[in-house]
DNA sequence: GTGGTCTAGACCACA
DNA sequence: GTGGTCTAGACCACA
C-alpha cells in the first residue's frame, strides 16, 4: 500500500505522510477507512514503529487522520468525496518542477521523460517490478 | 547554474552533489571548468560555506571533481564528451518513479502529468518563473 | 583507546581514521564491534563532535564502518580475522621512512633510533607516560 | 637536500623547516652556509615560491637563517658546531612515539619495526630508492 | 583570491 | 540514547 525507502534522502515519516495525504485528497483512502496498525507498518517495512507512529501523530494534528482508542486509526471526515483536481494537481507541482530541472541538467528531451513516464507508468507498484505492456 | 532548495527534504549539500553530476554527466560542464568557488556559491544561495564544501568534497571523493590546491576546484577528466544517453536516462528513474506514484496516489492521470511536464519545460530556470509558451 | 593530538600538523579527523584503521587491519576492532559514540568521543577528546562525525563519515564511505541507524557505528564485516601481516607492515612505510629521514639529518644513529624506541615501546599507552622498565 | 610531501597530513612549509633545524642542528648546514634560492626549491619541488619564503621567513624569525639583501640566506651563526646529543634526540621523540604508536595498533611487534628501519635506513634519499645492502 | 579545519551550538531523524 | 545537517564565524595553508 505504502512505498517507503529509506535511502532516500527524504525522513521515512515525511514519505510516509505524503502518501496518506494523497491516497486521501484522491478519495483511495475514504473517510472512516482504517489505516493499518502502526506495528503492522513498521514490520511489513522493517522500519521502527516509533517512526510510524511519528507520521501518523502528525497526520492527527493535521486533521487528516483521527485517532480511536484501542481501535486503528481511521481516515477523518474533513474531506468531501476527493479533493478539487486543481488541488490534487498542485501536489504534484514539486515533483514535476524537480524532474524537469533533472532531465534538462542532464540534456534529455521532453520526450524521453515522457516515455519513461509511460514506462513506469505501467508498472504495477509505481516503478518497482518491470513489467512494460506496451513501448 | 545550481537550485537548491532549503525546504526540501533533501539535504542541500545532496542536490548540489546530484546537480554536479548531472551537468557532467550531460557534458555541460565540461572536464576542467572551473566551478564557482565555496563562498561564491554559498553567498549566491545564502547557505553556509561549509555545506557547500561538503558537496565538493564528496564529490572529489568520487572522483567527479579534482582539487587544485589555492584555486578554484574542477571537473574531472575521467568523463568522455557526455555519459551515454541511456546512462543519463537510468539517472531519471528514480525521479519518475516518484512522480508517477504520486500521480496515481493522487489520480491524476497520465495526460495530467504530461500536461505539467510541459508547462514546466518551459520555464526559464527549470521551474520558478511560471511564463507559459503554449499550451 | 584513541590518540588525538590537537597540535600535530595532521588534522584531528585523520588522525582518527588512521587509528581506526589500523585497529581494524589489526583485529583490535573485529567486525560488527561498536564504536565509541560521536559524543562520547568528543568529550573524552575535548574536541568538537563535528570533527569525530567527519572521520567516521569517511571510513564509511571508505567501507570501514557501517552506520546503524539510530545506534552506535560499527566496523564492517569486510576485513577477516585480520589484515595480513606484509599489508600492516606496509602501513608503517611512510612513518619509517620519515623517522630515517630525520636522524639522519639529526646525524644520529640507527641505534640512538632503536634505542629510543626500545624505551617508547614500554610506554603504557603509546607514549604519555614515561616508565621505562630496562635499557 | 629536502623532502617534500605534498600529500601529507603536514604543511609543506612546515616539513621545509623541519629539515632546515635538523640538519643545522646536526651541523650538517654550518653556519654561514648559503641556501638554495627560493626560487630554485619551488621550482625542484613544484611548489609555490610563497610556500619556500613562508618557511624561511620564519626561520629566520626564529633565529636559524639570516637574510642577506641581494644574495641567498644563510645559516645563523648562533649554533655552536652541533646541538649537543640529548638535544638532538629529543626532536626525534616525537616521530619515534607516534610510530610505535602505530605499529601497536597494528599488533606488529618492536622486531618488525626495526627490521623496517634497518632497511630504510640503507635506502641513499631516506626511503626513495630500495637499494638494500644487507637484511 | 582559493579550499580546509575546527568550534559552539541548534535542531532533526531514528531506535 | 544514536548519528546528520546546518549555521556563524575564526583561523590556516596555499596561489
Amino acid at each position: 500500500m505504502f512505498i517507503l525507502n529509506p535511502q532516500s534522502g527524504t525522513p521515512i515519516y515525511r514519505q510516509l505522510m505524503e502518501q496518506v495525504r494523497r491516497l486521501v485528497a484522491s478519495g483511495q483512502l475514504a473517510p472512516g477507512t482504517a489505516l493499518p496498525s502502526v506495528r503492522e507498518l513498521a514490520m511489513e517495512h522493517a522500519v521502527n514503529p516509533m517512526t510510524i507512529s511519528k507520521a501518523y501523530n502528525l497526520l492527527e494534528i493535521e486533521g487528516v487522520l483521527l485517532r480511536n482508542r484501542g481501535k486503528p486509526m481511521t481516515v477523518a471526515a474533513r474531506p468531501r468525496a476527493q479533493a478539487p483536481r486543481a488541488k490534487r494537481l498542485r501536489q504534484l507541482d514539486e515533483e514535476v518542477k524537480q524532474l524537469v530541472l533533472a532531465a534538462k541538467q542532464l540534456e534529455l528531451g521532453k520526450k524521453d521523460v515522457v516515455e519513461l513516464i509511460d514506462e513506469k507508468w505501467e508498472d504495477e507498484d509505481g516503478g518497482r517490478n518491470r513489467q512494460r505492456t506496451r513501448a
